[in-house]
DNA sequence: ATTGATAATTCCAAATTATGGATTAAATGC
DNA sequence: GCATTTAATCCATAATTTGGAATTATCAAT
């Protein structure tokens, strides 16, 4: 027996009972165990807790004392180890933290994610608008959501959403350098790029049926979709823009949708997790919740 | 790992290092050993202790509380188990409960007794007289004093003197009764008796070369030997006394020895305690002086 | 005193549990 | 890419724990 807490356990019984055998019934273990924890007890404490002979056993001063101690710090840790375990009766609190595209999150999951915490007063939140992918380790994030693939298969990820890409230009652009009917016609024209702050590249141009071929360098890029956005409809170049941001503006005619034959596959929306042991309540229910926000918003 | 004060102590390790090798190192143990007392910890718990890849690791909220409980709980049990530790620098001091007969108790130890107490103030003595042998078990006892045998062989008993009899009797007794030349003489005579509360019977007179064997019964008798001696000095009968009772009335004419040469072989003086266990210091401390005490002592 | 019953203990073989080497998987830096 | 490092997993081995059987001590009853 080289359990502290163990031993400490049984003497707890031992000294609530009248003798070795009647605690080694209320503990379900044998006699020969209870004698040999007290024993090591006994011999690591340097003194003895028990006054016993083969028929009789009764605590000594010392005992009573151990006893008194000893179930302090029993009760102790068995708090530290009941507190996260009846998860129903529990009430939902504590902080998650979230990491989510700056866009995307401003836009949609932010007032949904006020409305959740209306109906857990208990619960906070620490929002990381980051477009940098799955950072959870480094910045150690319980819960966040991407558009995109993952690299990583350490994480419980639920494609809860689809993002369509739209070639825009405005009309102004499309009087000057013309309607571009072929992807090739477009690889000659003004375009716009946008950053990938993960790979410190340009997010590739993608096609239903062709590949990124720009002859000629962006004429203007950045790192923040809405900028992006912005020198579309400045006229600046044509873009490949998410749904959510140019739709808006397509329907108003300020933005005019080119070769939507060529639209790419839609990227997939995902909330994610690390699926490292165990999950705490809360994030799961902030979990649940994101991805039933996200499955049921159209993003446009 | 089904040690949960063994998982905290891990659990506080990898706190405190940077990641799970380098607390293994800490630690001493295998990186494996790491990863599963963390992992089972969090699954006992119910939430992660840390967000981690393959390549970092890094606490979470909730370990960093858990970190701060588990060091607090483990200072606890240390403090528990590091109490009795270093017995040399550790100051005596506590309950010591002896029991010792009464008439050899309160003449002989108890001024060393009070002596040492001057010499330990941390010490309390809880003194029991009583003649009944060794209960140590139902009485609670750190130490006994005993004059006769063992029937107990769980004690560590150490001989530490002895006890001459004498069979005495008044001048004025042997005036009337005549000297006892042989025991068969004395075996006519009026005699007293002492209970052995232990079993509730005399103690039989031993003889050097003869057994008891009395044909009438006792003129007196009592379970106190002083009583006992002052009926011998009131010349109600012969009575086999101890040394230290009779040796000064001897000395003073008042009692007359007889048959010298059938004294018994002298009763041994013990002092025991129970040995089961490690013994605490101060009990070692006051056994090793009680041993001390009666060995340089004329028992008379 | 002898016997019977029971509790504590000791001994030991069997079952259980822990351990770390070898391997795999992932992440980082060159 | 490739080498390196860390965490996780697998698994045979080592270590510990366990309780049955036997032993010893105690107490009660004959």
């Amino acid at each position: 027996m080289q359990n502290q807490l163990e031993m400490l356990r049984i003497f707890k019984v031992v000294a609530e009972s009248s003798n070795f055998k009647e605690a080694s019934i209320r503990l379900g273990i044998s006699p020969q165990s209870v004698t040999r924890a007290i024993k090591e007890l006994e011999e690591l404490l340097g003194e003895p807790l028990f006054y016993r002979s083969t028929r009789n056993t009764t605590i000594t001063e010392f005992g009573k004392q151990m006893a008194q101690k000893s179930e302090g710090v029993i009760d102790q840790i068995d708090a530290l180890f009941k507190l996260n375990k009846s998860p129903s009766s529990q009430r939902l609190e504590g902080l998650v933290k979230i990491t989510m595209p700056n866009s995307l999150g401003q836009q949609y999951l932010l007032p949904a994610l006020n409305n959740f915490l209306k109906e857990h007063p208990g619960i906070q939140f620490d929002l990381r608008f980051s477009n940098l992918i799955d950072n959870v380790v480094a910045d150690q994030m319980d819960i966040g959501v991407r558009v995109g693939f993952f690299s990583n298969n350490r994480n419980v990820a639920r494609r809860v959403n689809e993002m369509k890409f739209h070639i825009v230009g405005t009309p102004e652009l499309i009087a000057k350098t013309g309607v571009p009917n072929k992807v090739d016609d477009l690889f000659q024209m003004p375009y716009t790029g946008l950053i990938d702050l993960n790979t410190g590249r340009m997010w590739p141009w993608t096609f239903s049926n062709a590949s990124d071929g720009f002859s000629i360098p962006p004429a203007f890029v950045t790192d923040d979709p809405e900028a992006e956005l912005a020198a579309v409809l400045a006229g600046i170049g044509y873009g490949q823009l998410g749904d959510f941001l140019c739709e808006k503006y397509i329907r108003n005619g300020r933005l005019i949708p080119m070769l939507p034959e060529q639209a790419p596959n839609p990227w997939g929306v995902y909330v994610y997790r690390p699926q490292r042991g165990p999950v705490a309540e809360r994030v799961r229910v902030v979990f649940d919740y994101l991805v039933k926000v996200l499955s049921d918003t159209s993003l446009y």
